[in-house]
DNA sequence: GACACTATTGTGAGCGCTAACAAATTGCCC
DNA sequence: GGGCAATTTGTTAGCGCTCACAATAGTGTC
């Protein structure tokens, strides 16, 4: 379509074309409201005609605006982080936001700061932060970027927005499931109690279990992976000590089914598990995975929600989305 | 630090606080060769006193490059793509470039000019895509960007670069094995025909098998998800037509696994299964999954090193990785 | 010590856009 | 139809940087 000589179209050609002046055009791809009909529709042939977009560079350079949201993110292979990048993405893009992204290789103070000043560098506008570290929230308060941050699994502090799944009420809705079906002794493989979701799954096991006047002493810490599952679950063949197991995750929890399997602890007749997140793979499992769902992308769209409200209005705020227990075939009433 | 002033410091305010011209700040900033070694430093330490840092926008404005690169992905979620994702990433931050992301929620010609038309619109200068539909490369050459391309899975054609796993390699590796175990009944589980991996690895299995003089004839078609892998899986158990399986992917595999010991099909000891990918999670299936391993973030860092070549020479050119054999307890000898 | 040549530094313009203000046009009321 | 306000359009400046070129300082040669 438009001819491939040197130069893009910019604002002073669609002018000419459609014979205002610059200025008009910039309005008009604003959306202004002055502008009278007939003006508007000339210059919109004439950025048809030419094929026109605008420069972002010279935008943001005038604005001080670039509108682009950084996301700083960890284990973003992840089933729950990566999808909760999706939900950032699509509300980011719906809402005219361009996204950059910076994946943290390993979690240290050093390379969260690395990140933020490659954002910086970058002039975003806001950071969404998808790194549950605790560590991360300390970072960031010190750190303070000087433009709206939205971080996953923090409960809008000072000056950072926060947007997590309940993980408490989550680990509760395990439990109390687990109690319904008789159980009495209740294990616990939590994750690293370094992350946020790992330490808060453990605390809502232990409340829920002492509120039923049950014993939390159970407890064993992973590091989300399946191998960590498995070696875990060993022991728990061997001790026989549980009933019972809620698993901070589904990793986890496969590999405790295969440790369970090669041991011969039958699932669900002789233990009961629990895993937590419900990725697409979990309900095939061997065999299928009871567990607790997030629903990682409306996590990502809230945190979107929040910075648009912080972009706007400035301030901070906390949202929270609820967890839902999936009941499969790995759960089953005490005999 | 800095004060906290009204504004950011500019390239003039760092030359006047080192005494020089702003243009000599520039040279400084971009490594320019003709700098005295003692003007270098008082530049330098003026920049860390101000702590100065580049305006990418004027940058850009002036230079029309903006150091970014987009990354056109679907299905970022999944394992592969996800991987392939931070490979990139990391290989482009370590080069310098910023990365800007826009995921397809669902591929067609029309979400993907949107999202070519979306990094356009932020003047990327190269697109790296990550979405394994046949379809995908057609649109590319269709609508042509005008900055260099590097798509996954392409065998760099006319206008496009490309980096990929040999995915035929891989299926012949797996054949190759099964085949080696005593198997001449070999089926496979493809992956939708319409995806270039898919394809792939369906002809590989093939020209493998009648290499050998064996029969193709048993090849069926899920959609990469576990739950097609079952479905499939329990009309097989039933037709018991084949002693071994290569499956197109893993989570395709645990679908089968699934359904197989639903059916109390035994594996390995009455069929040999063998899957595609290696996630993390492959080695604590029920049994242990056999299966192909591709290095997906080499495959991402690959993607950069192509595009940094284009970026700087202009041409296209294609990489190849291989894939790799890893074998576990999902295989055995044919009785 | 004059010359040519190179290494280093400075000057001016302009990338494409928006903000602020100025000017022109329109509508409306008495 | 005159006066005033509201609406629509135009003019100017400048965001912070790099490029092209100009000017100056340094180096070596005869």
């Amino acid at each position: 379509m438009a001819n491939s000589s040197a130069r893009l179209p910019r604002l002073e050609d669609v002018a000419q074309r459609a014979g205002v002046s610059h200025q008009t055009v910039s309005r008009v791809i604003n959306n202004h409201p002055n502008v009278s009909k007939s003006t508007r529709e000339r210059v919109e042939a004439a950025i048809a005609e030419l094929g026109y977009r605008r420069n972002t560079a010279a935008r943001s350079l005038v604005t001080r605006r670039s509108q682009t949201i950084g996301v700083l993110g960890s284990e973003l292979s992840q089933y729950g982080p990566a999808n909760t990048l999706l939900g950032v993405e699509q509300a980011a893009r719906d809402a005219g936001y361009f996204v950059s992204i910076a994946a943290l290789r390993t979690v240290s103070r050093e390379a969260i700061f690395d990140a933020i000043q490659h954002f910086l560098d970058q002039s975003v506008d806001g950071i969404v932060v998808i790194v549950p570290h605790v560590e991360t929230l300390l970072a960031l308060e010190e750190q303070a970027p000087g433009v709206p941050v939205v971080a996953v699994g923090a409960s809008g502090s000072g000056s950072v927005s926060g947007a997590m799944v309940d993980q408490r009420r989550g680990a509760e809705l395990a439990v109390a499931h687990l109690i319904e079906q008789g159980h009495h002794r209740i294990g616990h493989i939590a994750g690293p109690q370094d992350w946020i979701d790992g330490a808060a799954r453990a605390e809502g096991w232990s409340t829920a279990l002492r509120a039923a006047g049950l014993a939390d002493d159970l407890l064993m810490e992973g590091d989300w992976s399946a191998g960590s599952g498995y070696e875990i679950g060993r022991e728990l063949a061997t001790a026989r000590s549980a009933t019972a197991i809620f698993v901070g995750n589904d990793q986890m929890s496969l590999g405790l089914l295969r440790a369970f399997n090669e041991a011969g602890v039958r699932v669900p007749e002789d233990v009961s598990v629990v895993g937590f997140d419900d990725q697409p793979e979990s309900g095939y499992f061997t065999p299928p995975l009871t567990t607790v769902r997030q629903d990682f992308e409306e996590l990502g769209r809230r945190c979107m929600d929040l910075m648009l409200a912080a972009l706007a209005k400035g301030g901070t705020a906390t949202t929270v989305v609820e967890p839902e227990l999936v009941i499969r075939r790995s759960t089953a009433a005490l005999a």
